[in-house]
DNA sequence: CGTGTAAGGAATTCTGACACG
DNA sequence: CGTGTAAGGAATTCTGACACG
């Protein structure tokens, strides 16, 4: 389930390297929820490679002229179908198995 | 071929909490020739999960007794066994193919 | 709203050395 | 030989704020 990939233990310099944004930006898309590193010793953020992709993401889409608000909400309303669609695909999948038995 | 593994990214204060090691001992084996990390601006270590994993590794070996030098040389001789091995494979499939032309 | 910056402090990392065994 | 530690300095990161637009 867990890879390298979620593997929180990249600090905010190398982040920043890694995707050409300032550190500003970085704690910035934390501010406004869009972000979530984990606090080592409760003080230095840590990220992992897929916050760093995710970073690129959102950097983008502002770049785009999409508020940090509107990410926000678009990402809750794919997560929100995403979810519907799963709870119809067990139902399905139920069904199909009642049938059999 | 470079995948998130290999990616030189942590700073040497994550690889003491993810490997259990000291930064001391971390900071020997580079000086044994047996890690390699990169320095961001000349000065900073950075590792990837490969040099964390292989970190473990070589502080077993260390426990078990065996000496710095003598896992370096192993590793040598490993290495040149492969070689061998690979170079071979290669010969084996080049005849093949002649045959086949 | 998203980002830059200067400010002062705290946490991190670095090197070279002395110590023990 | 492999590791701990104290020492002093350099680099990194943190927060809260002021600025611009």
């Amino acid at each position: 389930m867990s890879s390298y990939k979620d593997n929180k233990v990249i600090t905010i310099g190398v982040v920043s390297e890694l995707t050409g944004l300032s550190e500003r930006q970085i704690r910035y898309y934390e501010e406004r929820k869009l972000i979530f590193p984990i606090r080592s010793n409760g003080k230095t953020r840590k990220y992992s490679f897929n916050d760093v992709e995710r970073l690129v993401d959102i950097a983008n889409k502002i770049e785009d002229g999409i508020g940090t608000f509107e990410i926000l909400k678009t990402e809750k309303k794919e997560k929100s179908k995403e979810e519907t669609r799963n709870r119809m695909l067990r139902g399905q999948i139920n069904a199909a198995f009642k049938i059999r038995k």
